[in-house]
DNA sequence: ATACTTGCAAATGATTTGCCAGTGT
DNA sequence: ACACTGGCAAATCATTTGCAAGTAT
């Protein structure tokens, strides 16, 4: 999956005194997940960080890893979302948290500013009353690539 | 979860009729999940169909439920899709597959005909040549009831 | 008669929890 | 020191799969 992603909110050592600040150590384990978090390239699953990404060789339980993410995610360090099906997707956090619109075909999730997409919510809001947030469940469908590769035919 | 749904595409003898024009069984316990999707007054579980809806006595295996749920809806008589986390919700299939709405808050999920968010879907699609489809996952945001419950304050 | 189906058990994938030993501060 | 954490095993939840026995057509 690719996710072009916001600028992060804080690094490695920025969230390390996040952590202290809260009264929550900063053990081995704990820099261990942010470190992945903020190495990767985009959104990663837990079990990537326990397996140290690409195989690299620091590695930590992944129970552990999970605790760890919903700690980080409880202080504001770190936020997750799901995309379809699988395992969710963690990530550094950013300022104005981002919106997803994650392609049904290939996978792929791509990331947009609030703003943008507030023309659309406003939209709705007036017809539903609803408020959409496209935060920890990305909008559903299909990417811009693969509505052009299955032809313009394939328009409604 | 409430969710006011269309009108089915088929009654459970028609549904039976399709399953025979597939060259496919009319089992006992196909009869019983078709007999709990029409009963039902709403999209259900496949755990609440398979103990009987609600602890009506005809049983069926969980196994057996997901697969038979699985061969419906391959010959389109059947359809579900994922509200926010837990298991997925099935309902009879309706003409024109809705679209759906749900609350992160009260797990509410609105169904709307595809027609009332072309409007939505063109502007999206003109910003970012997305085409956005919430018919398996739904939209996620905050329904019109919460957010009113929040306080006008809550707007943003 | 013979495929299609079922029930039951076990496997899978994602995530959580219990528990006690280990370690940051 | 002492509470906060980590590792490991086991539990949970949703769903899938293997397989031998059962049944619709």
């Amino acid at each position: 999956m690719t996710v072009s992603h916001a600028t992060a909110l804080a690094s490695v050592p920025a969230a390390i005194g996040t952590l202290r600040s809260h009264g929550l150590r900063a053990s081995a384990a704990r820099r261990l997940v942010l470190e992945a978090l903020f190495a990767a390239d985009g959104p990663v699953t837990a079990e990537a960080i326990a397996s140290g990404l690409d195989g690299r060789v620091p590695r930590s339980d992944l129970a552990s890893v999970y605790r760890n993410l919903e700690t980080l995610e409880a202080i504001g360090v770190v936020q997750h979302f799901h995309p379809g099906h699988g395992p969710g997707r963690f990530a550094p956090a950013t300022d104005g948290r981002v919106e997803l619109l994650a392609c049904e075909r290939c996978g792929d999730v791509q990331a947009v500013a609030p703003a943008r997409l507030d023309g659309v919510r406003a939209l709705i809001e007036r017809e539903f009353g609803y408020r959409a947030r496209w935060t920890h469940f990305p909008m559903a469908g299909e990417c811009a690539r693969c509505s052009a590769e299955r032809g313009p035919a394939a328009a409604r």
